[in-house]
DNA sequence: GCCGCCATCGGCCGATCGGCCGATGGCGAC
DNA sequence: GTCGCCATCGGCCGATCGGCCGATGGCGGC
């Protein structure tokens, strides 16, 4: 189950938001709010997987919710979907800046803000189309990543992801036992499987790896 | 009604592609090809509104077919997704600079293969969310949800830079020996001495800290 | 000349890792 | 129901790491 914090100014909004994400069988809202201060004390109080924040909120705006959040120095940063009705470059860039993994105008439908919510569970990002065409022309010249990271022979499981996050992190087994409540045995066979599976030596190669396939930041 | 082109050398992939996409009721595939040599004759021929490509094809591969259907030095160009079941970041480079308005991973799921399809005829560009991700920790020079390293207390000796280096790809102590031709007591002795300089507990997060602050990538 | 910093090397020892064997239970596919 | 995959756990052992003590020599500044 994906857990979803709404927050929006408008109640139809979140509303509408609550109905089609309700419908679906892997999403979960745990809650609604109407402005910012609710928005980061409710997120910071329910720790939802994802946040689906409006900009225009009164109070704290989703932008600088959304730093609170997930900015770069935030401890343990909540995954962040920005809706917004406004397509305007210096919110996308703001927005990305302080740690959104998804950008979403409010035009793009249900199936779009759905997968957003999807994807920024597991931890990648979808930005809305008429956004992502702007974004690339940016690319024109520009360099795009050039370090590879070989894709894993076997794709990895969900519980093999999680340990490895936190392998990168730089915690020991037993540390991470603790976290997600294993015993080190079992963190250890985790373990033992992702280094087969991206052909890793040890475990600083299976964060370099980690590093490179945007797993971990 | 968007008129879609289908090109993909397996005929399980061209009818799923197909059926999730006629279901539709503004979407109709006008044709599906299994090569890069027809996709450029049909295309050219019927001028579909969006083609669906893949990129392993026999012959002509789907980067250099949308290179020539919607490329910067064609005239008329037409609307490509580059579809793709291997996550490379050189098939993105490529893909994008070739004039593509999408790009997406065979595991996408139907939802976004039909809204990439109706991105593309809008003139707006798709990417698979595992892929935007990683777009956007090289945009904008890389500013972007990028997590700061804390700068050392000291800054660190060239020689314990080189040490760093070679640990952060997963070399062991002694092969980092071996390859700058010391001995395991001088590599433990750079190490330790890092790792109190930039507060990490472990080689991992010596690794970590590496990649953040760009020492290495 | 002396002092501080750096690079180089050594020994010792406990903690941690990595490789290898094994086992149980759940759960979905065929 | 059986098979396979996944998640969970255990033991054993050698390799490696990390912490702590020490040492020598070079080189530049005052």
């Amino acid at each position: 189950m994906i857990r979803v914090l709404i927050a929006d100014d408008q109640e139809m909004v979140r509303m509408g938001f609550r109905m089609i994400l309700d419908a679906q069988d892997d999403i979960e809202v745990v809650a609604d709010v109407p402005d910012g201060i609710s928005a980061v004390s409710k997120a910071r109080e329910l720790r939802p997987d994802v946040c689906l924040l409006d900009i225009r909120m009164p109070g704290l705006d989703g932008l600088e919710v959304t730093r609170q959040l997930a900015g770069p120095e935030v401890a343990d940063p909540l995954k962040v979907v920005v809706v917004t009705t406004f397509d305007l470059d210096e919110y996308v860039h703001t927005a990305l800046r302080n740690g959104a993994s998804g950008f979403l105008l409010k035009d793009a439908g249900p199936a779009l803000l759905i997968e957003a919510v999807r994807a920024a569970d597991r931890g990648d990002a979808l930005v809305s189309p008429q956004i992502t065409v702007r974004l690339l022309k940016h690319f024109d010249g520009g360099t795009i990543a050039k370090r590879e990271a070989p894709a894993p022979s076997e794709p990895l499981t969900a519980r093999e992801m999680d340990v490895v996050k936190a392998a990168a992190r730089g915690l020991t087994n037993t540390e991470i036992g603790a976290e997600l409540f294993l015993s080190l045995s079992t963190v250890k066979t985790h373990l033992a499987s992702v280094q087969g599976k991206v052909g890793a030596r040890n475990r600083v190669e299976i964060a370099a790896w980690a590093w490179r396939s945007g797993v971990v930041d």
